[in-house]
DNA sequence: ATGAAAGCGCTAACAC
DNA sequence: GTGTTAGCGCTTTCAT
């Protein structure tokens, strides 16, 4: 830790457009169109600024492109949560890598914006200003209307279904989060579970609500009561304490959904304190198939959803979307149950 | 996935710094000390600035700051590998999220490059070219020479030790690799292991060699043979043929360390196949406490790395380099070893 | 098909 | 402490 270290930099000046259009005998104009390859150049001038390019090893510079053109060449990724979440939520860094990849192949940057809620109007504020051609948000909640409104000015696309689209204009990338609840509870009921619980999300965001549904169709499709809910924020502590909630009621309860793999490992821990054994005395199942889920003991039979290719795919449909195309309003990405050891 | 969406945007003029200077009854220059909270500004022209701010929802346009100052108020994160490796591997996304995080705290703006080695010469113009303040290059390979040139022309950070360092002037954020292979592979001696083999990574990569050095030492120390080497590319196919490679040379071997947690679930497949059982026949240590490790069947002991911290520390560095401040050359975060079923 | 010229919105000397 | 004045490096009409 001792040794410092402050390089002294090699000074070079960088080749500037009007330097290739020197050595190649043209005008910057010419240049300029070369460079962004615009119809009617000769063959012949199309040569001589590539070799002047290649001989000065131009790159153009981006903000100077981005003044004179208008077009920001950058989109945002908004994430409306604290640090805090955004830190321990493995699915956030899967989005982003996604999201990052396929931008690689474009020459879009990102900006990464992580919210809380109650900078909501200054980050609306700053989509809004012409820094970005267009923007991702994350995991809406209901309460931030200001990125609704946001789709009126640039293109915008949710990662989920936004909770108060009304009069919306932006389209979103989900997942079936009812069906899928529905199905993986159904798993516990088929094991014979017959007193169910669920840990649901809350009640704000799109996902709460749907798994929450997906849960009681399962329970009501099995016949059994539907009442033993109790909401977290998707954190192992609400998690946590949710389940400590449901034991108090003090009621049988032999199979629970949580609403998400860091809720159930939370509740994990407070069923290992009261001596409860899964899936010896209930049976456990979830959303999301990341570390949580993975490493949790036993391991947990789980909703796996592709959230790399969500990314992916709400970058394209923004992109897409900046170039001025038709979008589907709504794209839908398939789901897959990993059975584990805790039905 | 009928519904189309074509949003008519709303024409709104964005207010320039010069409609400020002109609400506020000021010069243009004021508004820009203002904004760029300078001293020597009267308290008075301070309040009007701002008032007048407010009011025009005025935010300073990015492109224009940072061609006129010459900054650019970006940094890039470059991982030097295909689009496939970055895809499949948790470790990339972690540090993502960390750097991603760092950032958000500040005025920049995150770049990423995923540049396949042979993009090598290109990526690295790019950088050279004046888009970026500071660049963070992450598993770095020795073949890589370009990056460790960069480093001469704008402040560079390594995630991990560069191979072939010489006569560089970047700082590098690290783990102790050696001695966390060395501690982990000890664990397996202390079970009793005697024929201990090691799947290593690429001898290109510091990570590579550290670990596969740790491996060695451990194995000495313990006055066991160290002939039981072969490489992999830190991707699960490689791990399995690794240890096909390994079982094929037909010895003892009741105890493997693999340089990765990827690596090491493909070896545990081949494994399988052969009806060979961990940890009853065979203990498994390796490296990255990742979803793979975690969801191996057994889970894996492991030595883990704080990914997300190593992302943060690398942004720090690289920001206060940029900074003109001195920085450590070498920053070394802490692992741990996490215990599970699998020694 | 090409060039000349006028900015894009801001910062940074420099003078006052 | 504040205003004036040049640009930053590029794109984009508008002529030619």
């Amino acid at each position: 830790m001792s040794a410092e270290v402050t390089p002294s930099r090699e000074f070079s000046p960088q080749p500037t457009l009007e330097m290739v259009a020197e050595v190649a005998g043209v005008s910057r104009s010419t240049v300029s169109r070369v460079v962004n390859a615009s119809p009617n150049v000769t063959a012949e001038a199309i040569a001589a600024v590539t070799a002047a390019i290649d001989k000065l090893g131009y790159v153009p510079n981006r903000a100077a492109r981005i003044l004179a053109s208008r077009r920001t060449l950058s989109i945002a990724l908004v994430i409306p949560e604290n640090t805090a979440k955004f830190f321990a939520d493995p699915y956030f860094a899967k989005v982003i890598q996604g999201v990052a990849m396929h931008l690689s192949s474009t020459e879009y940057t990102l900006s990464l914006l992580i919210a809380p809620e109650n900078a909501a109007e200054k980050t609306r504020r700053y989509l809004q200003s012409g820094n970005v051609d267009g923007a991702i948000i994350l995991s809406h909640h209901s309460d931030d209307r200001s990125y609704v409104l946001l789709a009126k000015s640039i293109p915008v696309v949710f990662g989920g279904r936004p909770v108060s689209p009304e009069g919306t204009v932006a389209s979103y990338v989900d997942v079936d989060n009812a069906q899928a609840a529905r199905e993986v509870t159904a798993q516990l009921v088929s094991n014979g579970r017959r007193h169910l619980a669920t840990i649901a999300g809350p009640l704000n965001m799109s996902a709460g609500i749907d798994r929450l549904q997906g849960w009681r169709e399962a329970v009501s499709d099995a016949g059994l009561d539907g009442s033993l809910i109790e909401h977290g924020d998707f954190t192992p502590a609400s998690g946590a304490a949710a389940m400590r909630r449901l034991l108090e009621r003090r009621v049988p309860i032999d199979g629970v959904f949580a609403a998400s793999a860091q809720m159930a490992s939370g509740a994990l821990t407070v069923l290992r304190e009261h001596g409860l054994e899964v899936p010896r005395d209930l049976g456990m199942v979830t959303f999301d198939d990341d570390y949580f889920a993975a490493s949790s003991v036993p391991p947990l039979t789980t909703v796996a959803q592709p959230t790399v290719e969500v990314g992916i795919r709400m970058a394209s449909v923004l992109l897409r979307s900046i170039d001025g195309e038709q979008v589907p309003a709504v794209t839908m990405m398939p789901t897959r149950i990993v059975e584990r050891e805790s039905e």
